[in-house]
DNA sequence: CTTTGATGTGAAAGCGTTTTCACACTTGCG
DNA sequence: CGCAAGTGTGAAAACGCTTTCACATCAAAG
């Protein structure tokens, strides 16, 4: 009753012909005469041949396999970087092993190692921190790996980004303009390289730029979740703030609510601009102004850069930075 | 400059001892002589050995990786499932090969053919609407698979879900108990069994168990996304329908924001309720009720009832209904 | 005709494991 | 002391494919 698989020898000895030959035909190898090709396309089509990747991955030591290591999928910004990756990964024939790390380092290194026991041909990373022990990880591996969304502060591996330093000075700025001289900046954990050395950076400049001095108080470090930027509002008002910027979109929705339930009007009272401009930004009300980014061209250009590496193409350039925009909607004025 | 790989052999060798037993002391067989395993694991500590999964998988047949067919992770709904097949999945230390289907039949079955070439050891099989050519396909799947959150009308296959009939009819009751005569049925395509088969089924059955007659005109039948949500308000108004269940927590948030945004009062003059529980619901201004789903554990249950299909593990039950709820926010009365 | 350079094909050696089978050694027991 | 019943180990055969290399074959060129 087990289902019988049919091997390429099968095919071969019914075809009359040689292994090799059923392989050329398999793999598009154009030196086989057309007869012959027709003749063993009948017989797999007959046979209802279908080659096993695994064996086919031993032997020719490729997997057209590639491993993406995502925080999670329920994370609307990431699963969009998810999205364009493994389209791009489909139209280029690959396959996704998608593991999700939770942020958490050891986790992390864990799952890197079983992606490379797979011998998966390449990797994606996605992640706020790359730790040492990771960046070891990332060196021993023979698959080239590209971080998308993602930033090391030591730039050891190719990566797909927007500039978050001048975004956010950009946003900021935006809040300045506005007349806000007290501007919260709110973010997750600050240990967490997109946080204090970009995100925070960005904030810093425009505040310098404006003449504004920066003041400890302001900087709010929290978790990436709605509860959490909800319970904000206290403080936020305590410490006097008139706008926020947040450095993700459920995060800002968070607090956006939490000012608005507790009756300050937003954008009237309160301004609030977020980060990352995925769907949840319009679902909220009053919909939220926003950093654009191009999230499922960040996944897509990153699967690309990685089918260059992985065919050894040479590419211009290891580090690209993608345009980010400005989205007015109505939580700012 | 290529990096050298160390296989089973060099540690037979540096160890002396025979591949076989190298590989009794990576599989954790008992049959090793203590003394011989320390001394096979410290040279597979010196060598940095690490077992090549595919040479592996094709020597076991086994490959611990399953194949998870989603129609799109970027949907809330379906990313909770995928995330509770992950972390069960790497609990029994699978691994998941994730693609995106779009609902779409063809490339449904293309994916899970190559799932197949890939030998996975297992499928979970996520989307609406099973054709006749997917349910062939699945019959000559020699690895199981279960349906997660998705229905087939000819219970083909292992699945997990709630009971949508009962839940939908309780859902539509409790609006029905609020005085609503006409009650709005809002869903994605009504080509996908679980919208003309379960909900619309449930829809009908509060009806009639209320004495109510059934409208055609109270059915609106559009796809999942914010926007088309968003554009029902004229109709809907039109209709003269005072409440609405919607299929899906995005179209769900459309349908209210376009209504609220059309100055309807919501619960006040238009109640709506919704599927999925999803967060979203949360961040919406008001709160929406809803049905409430045990996404993630959906998700998990599927993938260990899968987990022991793999293993030839007696199961008492191949469809697993678990239990819904009804969660009351500020869209209904 | 011969020579030459494609062009088409097959034999066989891997790829890095697992697994079967046989065999040598220990034990424990009557 | 002899024997049955484990233990522990190694040789070698798969697993299903790709790829190298050598060898035919054949058409064109001399």
């Amino acid at each position: 009753m087990e289902k019988q698989t049919v091997t390429i020898y099968d095919v071969a000895r019914e075809a009359a012909v040689s292994m090799a030959t059923v392989s050329r035909v398999v793999n598009g190898n154009p030196n086989v005469k057309p007869a012959t090709r027709k003749k063993v396309l009948e017989v797999i089509d007959r046979l209802d041949y279908r080659p096993n990747a695994v064996a086919r991955g031993l032997a020719s030591k490729k997997t057209t396999t590639v491993g993406v290591i995502i925080p999670d999928v329920t994370n609307e910004y990431f699963a969009s970087l998810a999205r364009g990756i493994d389209d791009i990964a489909m139209m280029y024939k690959y396959n996704i092993i998608l593991t999700n790390s939770d942020e958490n380092g050891g986790k992390e290194v864990q799952v890197l190692n079983t992606l490379m026991a797979k011998q998966v041909d390449g990797i994606i990373f996605m992640g706020n921190q790359v730790t040492p022990e990771l960046r070891d990880e990332f060196k021993r591996s023979k698959a080239p790996i590209v971080l998308a969304g993602s930033v090391d502060a030591e730039k050891s591996q190719p990566s797909v980004n927007i500039d978050y330093v001048a975004a956010v000075a950009e946003a900021v700025k935006n809040l300045i303009d506005h007349g806000n001289q007290k501007i919260a900046f709110v973010s997750g954990p600050m240990d967490e390289a997109i946080n204090h050395d970009y995100r925070l950076k960005g904030y810093k400049k425009a505040l310098k730029d404006a003449g504004l001095s920066y003041d400890d108080k302001l900087i709010f470090e929290t978790d990436y979740t709605y509860k959490a930027g909800q319970a904000l509002e206290p403080a936020l008002m305590a410490a006097g703030a008139t706008a926020a910027f947040v450095g993700d979109d459920e995060l800002a929705a968070g607090v956006m609510n939490g000012l608005t339930d507790a009756n300050v009007d937003v954008p009237g009272e309160f301004e609030v601009i977020t980060s990352n401009d995925t769907k949840l930004t319009e679902l909220v009300r009053p919909k939220m102004s926003s950093i654009t980014q191009p999230l499922y061209d960040i996944g897509a250009v990153a699967m690309r850069l990685l089918t260059k590496l992985m065919n050894n193409e040479a590419v211009d350039e290891n580090t690209v930075i993608l345009p980010y925009g400005l989205m007015k909607r109505s939580s700012t004025k």
